[in-house]
DNA sequence: GGCAATCGGAACCAAATTGGTTCTGTTTCT
DNA sequence: AGAAACAGAACCAATTTGGTTCCGATTGCC
């Protein structure tokens, strides 16, 4: 059903926790339990994001993972393509990749890319803070939907 | 990557076949020639396709399908969801379905129901036309994308 | 009536994908 | 030096997916 993987739906409740406590440096160890997160998911996911750039991470002792930008500033297509790569409905649409067979002559191209487009227009139209009305509650909510 | 399934995609190919090709009727075999997919799949899809009520179908010796709506009338939607079941990108979104556990208190909820909302929209808001712009070409174009 | 052509529907299977874990580094603080 | 973290790859089990096969029900034709 043109599912969004789990993990990035994950992903969207790590970056949020992480946007309602930011500059503060959080453990993987510690994202997991405040989220209810399987812990060595939170661990991978948490490595992408860092490898993507859209947070810090610091080694070593005391090391952890820091958030700088706001909530309202971070896309939830910037957190799904960290973690699922590039939003694409086909392979067509899907530049790299060595594409389908028939390429160019494929009559659907325009249809795919088109509505692709909207796809990721809609996943860069809404922010994180967008997602979760109720930001920094006491303690962050602990959840794990889909 | 958010990918739409292959079947889905099969399925644009020959509803737009039928689409070019309307008020004859084809059998399954001869659809599957005329557009270039595994017979059975075919045969498949066009199984569903008649359930969902998209196109009509005709048992016994001569039977087959036919498609009495023209392309610039059936959404993408309409064919994607008569494949793949309603357009969901979270189970949160899916009404029906046992939803995710935490239900009501989920704080993305609404966030990811304006996702869906407009990922549906664009797929409804796209004719089976818009898909495939030189339709009734000579011999149908022989595809299989993705 | 009987046969052949077709669809209807379910069951089934192999292969790819996914969710999730583990292990082996490397960095940094004390 | 040693402990606490992250980095990254390798790995595994379970689900999903693409695709096939079977059997039954209809219908047209001889």
């Amino acid at each position: 059903m043109i599912r969004l993987s789990r993990m990035a739906d994950y992903g969207v409740v790590i970056m949020t926790f992480l946007a309602g406590h930011r500059r503060e440096i959080h453990t993987a160890q510690r994202v997991a339990e405040a989220t209810g997160l399987p812990q060595a998911a939170a661990g991978k996911l948490l490595k992408s994001f860092a490898r993507a750039g859209l947070l810090q991470s610091q080694r070593g002792s005391h090391g952890g993972y820091r958030l700088d930008r706001r909530a309202e500033d971070i896309s939830v297509a910037e957190v799904v393509e960290a973690v699922e790569g590039p939003i694409a409905l086909t392979l067509c649409v899907d530049r790299k990749a060595g594409s389908c067979d028939v390429e160019a002559l494929c009559p659907m191209r325009g249809g795919w890319n088109r509505l692709n487009r909207a796809l990721v227009e809609a996943f860069e139209s809404v922010s994180l803070a967008a997602m979760a009305p109720a930001l920094p509650p006491p303690a962050a909510p602990p959840v794990a939907p889909r």
